[in-house]
This record gives structure tokens, C-alpha cells and sequence, in this order.
DNA sequence: TTTGTTATTCACCGGTCGGTGACTGACTGG
DNA sequence: CCAGTCAGTCACCGACCGGTGAATAACAAA
């Protein structure tokens, strides 16, 4: 029987508006980068495509060709789009702390990425993205992604300077690494590495752990 | 054009013996094995499928259904094979040091590991595959993963214990994404964060960051 | 109304996918 | 010599993919 074949992922495919499609192309270029955002957060890259996009958008593919000039122009305006997560997502203030040290600036930076990552699905794609392929596609979204949380650092750190003696630049790079790491692991199998991660209680432990690593670290 | 359609992902798919294919049903197990290993090390999970697979190893896709019962049996062979990876990337002593602490130990640990992954295309791309999807395929390999890992850190831990106060499991947790997600980012883009992971000089770089983070924690 | 513009849809193409059933051809035991 | 077994091949199926060219439907200006 052929139609084992059909694993048939079918969850009904609902359009974003399944009523009457008026002529207005403002609203149907948004509703085409709505789908495309929605789809790679909740379907992931693995079935994103051109396909996909239209039926998620309830509009012919052919639009998107038009309107975008195809997925990449599409993923590119995705990326565009991307610029203005940081700040949507992560506050811009110290959140009334003083920030005296280096070391109390990367604790709170590391606390506010953990906890922003975990909250936005389709930043956790786009990451699991970039250490998945290597396509231009997920190239230019990976640049759009680290310019904007790298102006969010400089933004942040103000006049403070790591100490002496330490590669801010390698310590950090590890310090968000193990961030997007153990948050992506998480959102895949509720844990990491032996480390439970499904409740509160169980995050207030990864959270302990990493302001003890940064506090380690920088003091 | 339909051509423009083919973006021919065409390295012109060298089977591994374009020879005499003789009646031999466990070499062709085992090139069939092979086969998977290298496409997934080598391509990764995004073309990872029967007709791959029996392209890559020279034969018809029925064999795989009738040998291994369609690609998760594949895979689950992957995975049980994954269970000699350890004993055979990772050393298993101390490699002349005396370990007498705790963050000796996990110093060494982590430093071994990052080499490991770092040589290995195969994990990494299993690595990769883990945290994006969650297929019943990549849990079981993941499981397997994981466990190899966790049997080799238990044997080499030996009797030393994590200091009092530090919950090392999360900590370990950390540090072990950290890596992983590093090592994961420098192999698609040679970089990380802004930290540059190219030459041997930069992987020093981010050697010492590791050991630093280690050793802050645990001393 | 007519004419043109623009948004949107439709039909179709070549390919690849996973999957199946029937076939070929070599070796083996009686 | 023949029947059975078993490795391996082949042709085909339906589904879906990305992509294109032409048709259609709604609107605006004349």
C-alpha cells in the first residue's frame, strides 16, 4: 500500500485568513512574511519552502516570486525584519540595577539572552539554523541576527571594559554559546546534557549555574 | 528555464565501488552502513534519505528496506555503531597527568572533548540534527550519543567529586553545550560569536577561554 | 464603455522523494 | 537436472517540490 508513504503531516494547513482575499497587496506581502515567520518558528527549516510559504499565506506561490523574488528575497526581508527583534524583545535598560563591573554587566546580559531566546521560538530556529547549513539563505539571516545582538551588547556595555588579562571576545563566545545551546536543546528534548529543563525550578538551576560560570569568570 | 530548477547538487555522487557488485550480502550491509555514515558526515541531515543512501552506496534502495527495514532501522545502526565512538575518539586515561581534583578533571574533560567533536564530522552533524528536529530517528541517536558520553565521563571521573555548593550537573551542562555549540558554529562559518575560529592559534584562543571558564568555576 | 494596469490564480513542467511488487540471475541441496 | 533460496535490479506509483507562462478578475482612468 502506497499510502504508508503518506506520513502525512497534515494538520489541516489553516490559512492565515480563509475568508475572501481582497485585492491589497500591502496586506498580502505581510501575510506572506507573517507565514514565513510563523512557519520556520513552529514547522522549523526542515519543510520550509516555497510551497509551504504560500499555502501558510493562502495565496499562490507565484506571489512570492513577485512580491519577494523568491524564498531568498523572502528570507532575506525575514532577516531585515530581524533587525528590530533585539529591541522588541530584550530591554535596553539596566533595569534599574547599577552596573559597577564588567562582571555585573555579562551577568545580566547572559540572564536577559537566556531568557529571550527561550521565550522566541523563531530566534531558536534561526540559530539551530545557522549550525545546520551553510546556504546563503541562512548566511545573510545569521548576519542580520549577530548585527543586531552585537549592537545590543555595545549598546549595553556603556564604558565598562573587561579586566586585564582576559579574551572577553573567547569567554563570551563560549558564554553564548552554552546559551543557545542548552536553550535549543531544551526546546527540543526538555533537557540538556543529563540537566533536566522543564520547569521553573529546573531553569532557576541552569540560571544559577551560568551566573556562577560568569561570575567566574569576571568576578 | 526549468534548468534554473536544478541547482544540480551534482559532485557527480562517486558510489563507493563503481566495480563488479558480487553476491555478498554483509559487504553490502556494511557498504550500506558506510554509505550513511559518510553522507550524513559529509552532507548532513537536510539530504539524508533511502534514495541518497542507496546512491551513495552503489545499490537499489530495496536493500535497505529489506536489510536494515527502511532508513530508521538505518539509523538505529548508526546509533548502536555511535556506542564504540567514545573508546575510539577519546582516550580513557588521564594521559600521564594525575587528576586530583575535580576541576582537573573537568578541564581535561572538556578539553578532550572539544578536540573530539572537533575531529569528528560525523558527531557534529548528529549533534546538529539534535537540536533541530525531533524526530523519533534523531532521539534515538541522540540517545545513544548521550549515553556513550555519560558511561566515558563516569568511568573517567574515577572517585573525584564536585566541590560542595555547585550543582555540577547543570554547571557540566553548560560547559558541554558551550563546546558543543561552538565547535558546531566554527564548522559551518569558521567563527562565533565574532570570536574567529580558523587557524590553531585561534582555537588556542578559545582552548584557554574554556579553561578559564573551567577552572573559574571550579577552581 | 472601453482600455489599460495590477493583483491574483491556474495549469503545467521536469525532478526527486519514499515506497512497493515483480523480476533476474547466481548459488545450493537433493 | 531441477527446485528452492537468496542477493540484487528494475519499473513503476503517488506525492510533493521549485519554477514558469499564461489566463483571469478587480480596479482606475479615459
Amino acid at each position: 500500500m502506497p499510502s504508508a508513504n503518506a506520513v502525512l503531516k497534515k494538520p489541516i494547513e489553516t490559512p492565515v485568513e480563509p475568508e475572501k482575499r481582497i485585492r491589497n497587496r500591502a496586506a498580502t506581502e505581510q501575510a506572506i512574511l507573517d507565514a514565513a515567520k510563523r512557519l520556520l518558528a513552529e514547522e522549523g527549516f526542515q519543510n520550509f519552502g516555497i510551497n509551504a510559504v504560500a499555502r501558510g499565506a493562502g495565496c499562490d506561490k507565484q506571489l512570492i516570486y513577485r512580491y519577494y523574488g523568491g524564498l531568498d528575497g523572502l528570507v532575506e526581508a525575514i532577516g531585515t525584519d530581524l533587525g528590530s527583534w533585539v529591541k522588541d524583545r530584550i530591554p535596553d535598560d539596566t533595569g534599574g540595577m547599577f552596573l559597577l563591573t564588567y562582571g555585573d554587566l555579562m551577568e545580566r546580559l547572559a540572564l536577559l539572552f537566556l531568557d529571550a531566546l527561550r521565550a522566541d521560538p523563531l530566534m531558536r530556529r534561526i540559530v539551530a539554523w545557522e549550525v545546520s547549513e551553510n546556504s546563503e539563505q541562512v548566511r545573510r539571516l545569521s548576519e542580520a541576527r549577530s548585527r543586531a545582538l552585537g549592537s545590543w551588547i555595545e549598546r549595553m556595555r556603556g564604558s565598562l571594559v573587561p579586566p586585564k588579562g582576559i579574551d572577553a571576545v573567547a569567554v563570551n563566545a563560549l558564554i553564548f554559546s552554552a546559551i543557545q545551546h542548552l536553550v535549543l536543546s531544551a526546546a527540543v528534548g526538555d533537557q540538556c546534557a543529563g540537566l533536566a529543563l522543564k520547569t521553573a525550578k529546573d531553569w532557576e538551576k541552569a540560571a544559577t549555574a551560568l551566573r556562577r560560570i560568569v561570575r567566574g569568570v569576571y568576578g
